[in-house]
DNA sequence: GTAGGGTTAG
């Protein structure tokens, strides 16, 4: 067979315009050993790598096949991914061939720089965000800090790194940063990504900085960045405010309807969240599946069991959204809060999904919530079983059987969660004041102004007990290594978050409080009955849900 | 061309 010319084949390569033509003449290659000049190789590498084919996972399982990549090949390869959408995903397979060939990450950016590269700002910020993607964030800052050019995109690749590696707080310094320096300015992607970090850190305050920037800016009138403050505002717990940015914008799609139907849903209106479904429908907007993730969890939270099944029965035949697994999961807490047991658990069982650890979790919080000691055994069973048993759900089990007086049985789930070495994690709860968050565990005594809090606790309690509030401490349990639990639970992190919240704001103001654990039953009274003789507004966000607590009574249908 | 908005149940 007569030897085709690399040039040749190179063009040939290049002008196929799909994945069947480029099969072909790969299978041609292999005859002829061609496939393996780096040349020809990085041109086929390319083609499947770039539009129109995009095929990124092709194109690093044909790398795979090469004999000998060495590192310059390794290097083309990244910018072959630079150069396509989602590079740095598929670059996270490459860096595993990478380690088997016994080549360091961080040899990647000696390669770039010796290859001359280190002025190509694309292939910097795609390597950035390879490193990012390997969980690698003190490398993505190291090409950042030695980048002669940054542009703005690369200040967002670096802070959506910080958010996306748990370290939140950090991107919105950036976005100080960035302001303050003589570089370029945040735009509005970068709006959107640290808007979504504050919507995290429940930090309002930062927020409605980063909102009153987009003002100064003109870019309220980007639909995305519009979207995120909904979320913001949502996630902070201020509705009204969130509605307000909806009502100016122009033009509303299904993102716009989802955050605004999900926001309304867990501040506890869920009446609201279903006119807003009708409302969005009469628009012409058509819902996804995120919208009836929102729309369901909006029926359980507010305790709407017969709006909840009709839509639940309703989305596929009418909108073609097939329920997935948060769908069932809404439908489970829905059924269960509503001490449907039976009916939440033959719903799991009936499945086509496989039910995961957090679906068994929410039937175990049902299970707390109405005292079913046998089901809620079950249900632990289950998630021995998938190896996912937590702390929480212990703590949640020991609850059950505390609640219904099985002394016995608590002492054997104690027992049980010593032996298999069970730790609890600490709760803390956050306040932010002028901007600063100001963070409180159980019993803390490390904020300097630890007198003044315990001194406003003791007399909130005294005021509250003239008001008929009693604190209950048999059916509670927090902290199976702490101390008594009466003890723990007067001095409960969010009481101390509120306690400093009323000592330092004026009368009247409302109280923020964020909490990572989910508030206990006695808070929750607390914080009623603190509502109404304090006349203050309180708002507790722990974990996703809102409690909005206002002259004595709570937004949620139950307590949790 | 690289970053990027809605859900994730307790």
């Amino acid at each position: 067979m007569k030897r085709i010319p690399e040039k040749t084949i190179i063009s040939l390569v290049n002008s196929c315009t799909c994945k069947s033509h480029l099969l072909q003449v790969h299978s041609h290659l292999l005859r002829t050993s061609h496939f393996y000049n780096p040349t020809i190789f990085l041109s086929f590498l390319s083609r499947f790598a770039l539009p129109p084919l995009r095929d990124l996972s092709y194109s690093g399982r044909i790398f795979s096949c090469f004999p000998e990549p060495n590192v310059s090949l390794y290097n083309n390869m990244i910018r072959a991914h630079s150069l396509s959408r989602g590079s740095a995903r598929s670059g996270v397979q490459l860096y595993q061939e990478l380690l088997r060939s016994g080549i360091s990450s961080n040899a990647l950016s000696e390669t770039v720089a010796k290859d001359g590269h280190q002025s190509d700002c694309f292939l910097l910020t795609a390597l950035m965000d390879f490193y990012s993607c390997l969980e690698k964030g003190g490398e993505a800052c190291k090409v950042f800090d030695e980048m002669s050019h940054r542009n703005v995109v690369a200040w967002n690749v670096l802070i959506s790194c910080h958010t996306r590696n748990q370290r939140t707080l950090v991107a919105l310094t950036l976005f100080d940063m960035m302001r303050n320096s003589n570089g370029c300015q945040p735009d509005d992607v970068t709006c959107l990504l640290v808007l979504k970090a504050c919507a995290n850190l429940n930090a309002l305050e930062f927020g409605q900085k980063v909102h009153r920037y987009i003002v100064e800016q003109g870019l309220h009138n980007v639909k995305s960045v519009s979207n995120s403050l909904i979320t913001m505002y949502s996630r902070c717990g201020c509705v009204e405010e969130a509605y307000d940015v909806f009502k100016k914008m122009l033009e509303r799609d299904v993102i716009t309807w989802t955050a605004m139907i999900s926001g309304l849903a867990s501040n506890g209106y869920g009446l609201d969240a279903i006119e807003a479904f009708k409302e969005m429908q009469r628009e012409g907007i058509w819902p996804g599946e995120q919208t009836f993730t929102g729309l369901l969890s909006a029926c359980s939270h507010s305790g709407l069991v017969k709006e909840g099944r009709m839509f639940f029965n309703t989305m596929s035949r009418d909108f073609g959204v097939v329920p997935n697994i948060h769908h069932y999961g809404c439908m489970v807490d829905l059924l269960g809060r509503a001490g449907l047991l039976d009916e939440a658990f033959d719903l799991i069982t009936s499945m086509r999904i496989k039910p995961d650890a957090a679906m068994w979790r929410t039937l175990l919080g049902a299970c707390r919530i109405h005292q079913h000691n046998a089901l809620g055994e079950q249900v632990i069973e289950r998630l021995v079983e998938l190896k996912a048993q937590e702390a929480g759900d212990y703590i949640l089990l020991l609850n059950i059987y505390s609640s219904a007086g099985h002394v016995e049985k608590v002492m054997e789930v104690r027992k049980m969660m010593k032996e298999k070495g069970i730790r609890t994690t600490q709760a803390s709860s956050t306040i932010e004041l002028k901007g600063q968050v100001h963070q409180f565990f159980a019993d803390d005594i490390s904020h300097p102004r630890k007198k003044e809090i315990y001194e406003m606790l003791a007399e909130i309690n005294q005021q509250l007990r003239i008001a008929g509030y009693v604190a209950e401490i048999t059916s509670e349990v927090h902290n199976v290594q702490g101390k008594s639990d009466a003890y723990a639970l007067s001095y409960h992190s969010e009481k101390l978050a509120i306690a400093f919240g009323v000592l330092s704001t004026p009368p009247g103001t409302t109280i923020r409080v964020a909490k990572d654990l989910r508030i206990c039953l006695d808070c929750h009274n607390f914080c009623k009955v603190l509502s109404a003789v304090y006349n203050r507004k309180v708002i507790i966000r722990d974990r996703n849900r809102f409690h909005h607590f206002q002259e004595g009574r709570c937004s949620c249908s139950d307590y949790w």
